[in-house]
DNA sequence: CTCCCTGTCAACCGAAAGGTTGAGTAAGAG
DNA sequence: CTCTTACTCAACCTTTCGGTTGACAGGGAG
């Protein structure tokens, strides 16, 4: 299986199946068969992306009758929205510094016409 | 390739080295031979991670003589942020309300919060 | 008890991912 | 022009992924 637990994550939301999920349990619990009724796939491949879910950590099962109603465990959406912001504000902070350095530049730069767009 | 841009840049950065190359362009625009250094694999499979980022937005190549500086598109990063923030909100939202309800339930409440109001 | 409903496990299949090697292209440097 | 550097393309291989079918377990309901 996948090795750290972001990359699990990031694995388990690209699928759109699994994000459509996600959104639904954002609304509320639902049984496996709940979940799986909209798509046009078995309740065999429905179970599977629970798993993945699971093993990513946002979605837990609790057995309650023969029912096992899954619930969506939002905390570990930080992990993701953590490591993006780190390098988000990495990235803006690097830029703000570029036009700090262009605009103390007066003479021709060097460089490039860059994107065409 | 993946259908939906929010999948293309979820199972892009599935991957650790490629999660890494991010990370390190936040720094700085780096060549393809660069950025292939520290890792264990050839630089067409870096060349190969490279067009996986480009082709989720993450990442744009500009031609600069031989060399292809490679940049970080962080702005794609919003494209994930709105979709987990807007899931994470309904989940609290709906975890407040369920508060509420269990709140407003004079009977055996198993809560171990003091007087609400 | 026997049905039936819900859900999982196991084996299999085709397609895609991540890696390799080998050849090919584009643009300085000599 | 030739050589070298920087990179990509193409073919191939192996593993993983998403899906299927089929068999099975665990509780109610009759």
């Amino acid at each position: 299986m996948a090795a750290d637990p972001l990359s699990r994550v990031f694995s388990a939301l690209a699928d759109p199946t699994r994000r459509d999920i996600v959104a639904r349990l954002a609304v509320a619990d639902a049984t496996v068969n709940e979940l799986a009724a909209p798509y046009d796939v078995t309740v065999q491949a429905v179970s599977k992306h629970l798993r993945v879910l699971e093993d990513a950590g946002l979605v837990s099962r609790t057995r309650e009758a023969q029912r096992r109603p899954v619930h969506l465990e939002a905390t570990v959406f930080d992990l993701v929205t953590k490591w993006i912001e780190r390098y988000r504000r990495e990235a803006e902070e690097r830029y703000r510094r570029l036009d700090d350095v262009l605009r103390s530049m007066p003479d021709d730069p060097p460089q490039k016409e860059g994107t065409p767009s």
